[in-house]
RNA sequence: GGCGACGUGGCCGAGCGGCUAGGCAGAGGUCUGCAAAACCUCGUACAGCAGUUCGAAUCUGCUCGUCGCCUCCA
């Protein structure tokens, strides 16, 4: 494909990526709530979106990112006056609420740090937003689209489903709606609302709640959708481009987005708002053929896939394997996850990364020896538009993953002192390309220097592999083996190579 | 019950009607004092059954199986 397409979970189709208004583009992605500790399904959507970010701006687009962090909880049960999570939360941990809520937000930007997942150009509160949400309510009332009911506000989907066509985004109509989730409506939710499938937008807080705030409807807090209307309104206008986020997420809550920005902002001539114009959603990891969830208990946190300490893992992985785990994979399929997938990836960043860095070292000069090898020419040649090519399929990085391998056996072909496949100039066209699909695009960083190298250690490693070098000379192999075995005891891997004896600090 | 996804070689995972995906693991070989790394070669898979087609892993139908959403979740 030559031009960008994306799978747009709203028309259920594949479509030409055409902007509103090129060459900017606004997206938006549901962020974290910042209760508990990130785990590995969070990390999903924020490297899928960043790939997304990285390749619009790759292609020129001023691209304005913003990913929200929910701060306000929403309640533990739909409607009635339970608790919020994070309300709950923070009276467990004897904390404020908001003390807890920036504690999470700390941990999970640092990770997503760790991951080289690009910051956000606005990284929006809810909590920050509270006027907005109002006035977002305030609209759909006006409008006719919602109802005020014992210090409550509800969304009147009936009412909306006359003018408008709800569940237009996940696939569902009122009637399925009745038929399947109505039986679970408590009968306390339903002395305010009108139809269970009415929702919240703003909910009076009962007196031991401590997050709210002053409203015209009295003292309470905002609804489980509302925030997203709020802030991608506030920063992206009435209709942006891309809305990402979780496949779960696609109802109930980007089905009630869309209806808040038809109610809200919409008008009898523009039916079609729809909030964005592309809507994405990242698929599920799953756990042994089950789906990671806070709620089912069986997550793991980003925290510990670091650290390897959880039951379930047999070594720590570094963050760039889980990232390139990631990518592996096209983000609309589930990604299963088990040691042996982790190992298998982390083997395999390590082979293209050093494919990467010893492209980097090369010096190309005219003059050297050269032995035009056709088909390791069209490799190189072809990589950038085949990686193009891939990735303008609805981002497929599993596949310019694929493209990247087809060319490391030819770097490594070179780095090994064979002639060049091809002339000086399509190499260093070629190595331009790679490394701007490996750091900028992909967002990979080589992580084995990572190691505490301090310029002494240099030195001494400089002179220890002088030393061997004469012992080997010498033939003194008992000596030289020696060296190397203790050298690899204190985790330094020496490998002797046409060009000399190079090293490297394991992890 | 409603809506939807998926089932590819030992494992992970691309594939969207004809042309080798790729990685990991495994086998053989080259190089090397040995090792490591690297390079070369090797598997001929598509849940099952029908059908459409000159031709299907790819389209259609059915069967079986797995999973997701319908409640906060990425």
């Amino acid at each position: 494909m030559d031009q960008l397409h994306i799978q747009n979970t709203l028309t259920k189709k594949k479509e030409l990526f055409v902007p509103l208004n090129a060459p900017f583009v606004g997206m938006y992605v549901c962020g974290p709530t910042v209760y508990s500790d990130p785990h590995l399904g969070n990390a999903r959507p924020a490297i899928t979106f960043d790939l997304v970010n990285r390749y619009l701006r790759h292609l020129g687009y001023k691209v304005r990112y913003v990913r929200n962090i929910t701060d306000v909880g929403h309640l533990e049960n739909d409607g009635d006056a339970g608790e919020d999570k994070l309300q709950k939360k923070a009276r467990v941990e004897q904390v404020e609420p908001m003390e807890m809520a920036h504690f999470y937000t700390s941990l999970y930007q640092d990770l997503m740090r760790k991951l080289n997942v690009r910051r956000p150009d606005i990284e929006p509160t809810a909590s920050g937003h509270i006027p907005e949400q109002i006035e977002i309510v305030e609209n759909i009332m006006k409008n006719g689209y919602a109802y005020e009911s014992n210090g409550s506000v509800y969304f009147d989907v009936p009412k909306y489903n006359q003018e408008f066509n709800y569940g237009k985004l996940s696939g569902r109509n009122l009637d399925d709606f009745i038929a399947g989730g109505g039986e679970r409506i408590s009968e306390e939710q339903l002395e305010e609302k009108r139809h269970p499938a009415d929702f919240a937008l703003w909910k009076n807080a009962p007196p031991e709640h401590i997050m709210k705030w002053h409203s015209p409807w009295g003292v309470g807090f905002p609804g489980w959708h509302v925030e997203c209307t709020a802030m991608s309104t506030k920063y992206l206008g009435k209709k942006y481009d891309i809305h990402g986020g979780g496949m779960d997420l696609v109802f109930p809550h980007h089905e009630a987005e869309v209806c808040q920005s038809n109610a809200a902002i919409g008008d009898s001539h523009s039916h079609d708002l729809d909030e964005a114009k592309y809507w994405m959603h990242n698929n599920m990891i799953t756990l042994n053929g089950k789906k990671m969830s806070k709620s089912l208990g069986n997550n793991i946190t980003i925290g510990e896939l670091f650290t390897g300490k959880h039951p379930l893992l047999a070594q720590p992985y570094s963050p760039m394997t889980i990232r390139f785990f990631m990518l592996q994979a096209h983000y609309g399929g589930t990604l299963d996850f088990s040691n042996e997938a982790l190992q298998a990836a982390e083997k395999a960043l390590k082979r293209v990364t050093d494919a990467f860095q010893r492209l980097n070292g090369m010096h190309f000069k005219a003059g050297m020896p050269m032995a035009h090898d056709p088909e390791k020419e069209a490799l190189l040649k072809n990589f950038e538009q085949d990686a193009r090519a891939a990735m303008n399929d609805d981002f497929n990085s599993a596949k310019v993953i694929a493209r990247m391998f087809e060319v490391v056996p030819v770097i490594n072909s070179i780095h090994a002192g064979n002639a060049l496949p091809t002339d000086v100039n399509t190499l260093h066209d070629f190595r331009v390309a790679f490394n701007t699909w490996y750091t900028d695009i992909l967002g990979l960083i080589p992580e084995e220097t990572a190691g505490n190298v301090d310029s002494k250690t240099e030195e001494l490693m400089a002179l220890i592999i002088e030393l061997r070098k004469t012992a080997r000379e010498e033939k003194n192999w008992g000596l030289s083996d020696k060296i190397r075995d203790g050298l690899a005891a204190l985790k330094i891997k020496v490998k002797d190579t046409p060009h000399g004896t190079e090293w490297n600090v394991e992890d």
